[in-house]
DNA sequence: TCATCTGTAATTAAAAATGTTACAGTACAA
DNA sequence: TTGTACTGTAACATTTTTAATTACAGATGA
């Protein structure tokens, strides 16, 4: 997995913690210490899933589109884009081989258990647990 | 994460089915249709916890250093070198932010725990298990 | 109508993963 | 005792993925 899944979290809790003001993606990429583009990008994605609104124009910027008890931690794992945990079966193996012939359709199968037990582990964590930490 | 797991998984179902004759690095990498450097590479790490034995020289190969009901996909996974399935928290954010300060602290606990969900999910699949699959 | 934002595409740069080459060391067998 | 077929490992090259940057159109409010 890459570093999204962090970003999403880095930016849902800033949006908790300011209580609805707006704030921009340079003050969030500030906070993150990476670049704008990648907030507003990342911020696509979870407005997608409703999860965070924006608005345009001067004074605008992004707010949670859901109060922080209701942001479950499973629901922005399944909408930032990743690959499963276990990573994907990428290898093209050698099909004269019945364990070569078979084995991604069954390492596939696995990673997507794994990944159901990532979603039960997160689905026992909200943005408010977590935004509850900085206090 | 990489590939690596499921190289491991891969070059351990075969040597399963192989039962207890040597492969070679160059059979396995033929048949996950990679290099056969990366075979010994992968192979080093699952010796040195031993799930794999070697011998070298001629008629050398790799066989199970377990019985494979005795292999767990936990113990794998364990093995394999590999970031937290959630990705290690990696950005250095703005120590003057409270949020910034502490957040990979948080993150990278959460990380952890994630990890003990994905271990003890493992932890109920043998090798023996996913290779029988491929009869 | 200017300033300050978001939205998004296109490009470049950096980092990570994978592949390749090369060769020393080991073991067996003729 | 020498050739052959392996493993073990380092060094390097290539490819792929991720992140950063640049650029600019469009929205909104003062």
């Amino acid at each position: 997995m890459n570093g999204q899944f962090q970003i999403a979290i880095h930016i849902l809790t800033l949006l908790d913690q300011a209580k609805g003001e707006l704030l921009s993606s340079e003050y969030i990429a500030g906070s993150i210490n990476i670049n704008p583009v990648l907030v507003r990008k990342e911020i696509r994605n979870l407005r997608n899933y409703g999860l965070i609104t924006s608005k345009e124009g001067k004074a605008g910027g992004y707010a949670l589109g859901l109060p922080a008890k209701k942001i479950l931690f499973s629901d922005v794992y399944k909408a930032v884009e990743h690959h499963p945990a276990l990573g994907q079966a990428k290898n093209k193996p050698n099909p004269q081989c019945p364990v070569g012939r078979q084995i991604n359709q069954h390492l596939n199968d696995l990673a997507d258990e794994v990944d159901i037990s990532i979603i039960n582990k997160l689905n026992t964590i909200t943005l408010a647990d977590f935004s509850q930490k900085f206090y």
